[in-house]
DNA sequence: GTCTATATATGGATAGAC
DNA sequence: GTCTATCCATATATAGAC
């Protein structure tokens, strides 16, 4: 009873092909090396996917997808201070899983377009800052924050869990970790997160309970 | 009298090569692409260069030293808080005039192994966070600032600039900007120095003059 | 669906004339 | 120093057998 599953198949030829971009780029791996390593046919590539850009475009659009379901989370807290929290733990949570996908999110902001696939990148990016824009500015509008600069807030945010999660390697160098490769762990997800809220808290002026 | 300087030339191709690296990456780029750009004949990369791979570490190598000079401005002041700003003020033009070769470097650090040139990098990398964490170690010592979690402070810093500098069209939307190149003009570059400069205060506990 | 074989293009590098 | 011509490796993509 040795059935393929092929809608298995494919979604495991995508998430080689996301893990071999995310480490040398579009250009800096082949489809040899890529149907070597999931261990299928060159051909077969073309076959599910029609070319080696599409089967990029597919790796990058699978995955960016806002994640609507944790923003019941987010509602369920009645203070701006603790939407804010908790959304930045989404964040937190969502690149630290995603580090080596948003690795070629990233890429593909700073690369001139390969193809229109940028305008969507951007759009995604949007949407995510807007999640924390729009909670900082009615948090602001209701007295509850100070008044700040408020997509830089936004992007502070995005940018320290990005450029965290970006290199494994700086992340150790800088920070001092115990080992090259703790940086993900839980202990020092909690050093950043609670940086983070250090930081909004001071800026925004909310007081610790 | 047409004498061809060489050293410039030398240079030109240099400045050529770092933008193509920039825009499409190491792979993303052919030396017959960087030839034509530079108007120069393919075999004169072999000639100058070596090969492909030597000329992209010359690219980076040219530019990966420290700006000592600087270091001058900053120690000049009394305040930690000030010596604090104005080596922010140092990294923002730094990375404002840099910042197609910052994406160059930032990409290195992504992608897996080209060479051992990621260990310069790094290393580079760490002595311009420790600029920036030995101001904040001293001025918390010397009870000017709060405590803090010192590296990721440095880390934010960075972090924000270079999320700032990355792509001029993520800033553009995000920002709200007037139009789609202004991101870099010299009124908001004081919107996020400012931004910086209020984000610090508030974590540091800096009272505003 | 899966494979081999192959068409075709493009890449880096260099030999050798000038 | 500069250029043409060429070698050779590697890339994507596909035709066609099974």
């Amino acid at each position: 009873m040795e059935e393929i599953k092929t809608p298995d198949k494919r979604e495991y030829i995508l998430d080689v092909a996301e893990r071999l971009f995310a480490e040398h780029g579009f250009e800096g791996v082949s489809i040899r090396e890529i149907s070597k390593a999931a261990a299928i046919n060159i051909a077969m590539v073309s076959y599910y996917f029609g070319s080696k850009e599409k089967l990029y475009e597919e790796v990058v659009e699978r995955k960016l997808i806002i994640s609507n379901l944790l923003l019941s989370e987010i509602d369920k807290h009645e203070k701006y201070a603790d939407k804010l929290f908790a959304t930045v733990d989404v964040f937190i949570n969502r690149l630290f899983e995603n580090r080596q996908f948003q690795n070629i999110i990233f890429r593909e902001l700073t690369i001139q377009h390969r193809s229109g696939m940028t305008d969507t990148i951007l759009a995604q990016l949007h949407k995510n800052f807007s999640l924390l824009i729009e909670i900082i500015q009615k948090g602001v509008k209701n007295k509850e924050f100070k008044k700040v600069d408020i997509e830089l807030t936004a992007m502070t945010v995005i940018a320290v869990i990005k450029t965290y999660t970006t290199s494994e390697r700086m992340a150790y160098r800088i920070l001092h970790l115990e080992n090259a490769h703790s940086a993900f762990d839980v202990k020092y997800k909690n050093r950043l997160r609670k940086h983070l809220r250090e930081i909004l808290s001071n800026h925004l002026g909310i007081e610790e309970k």
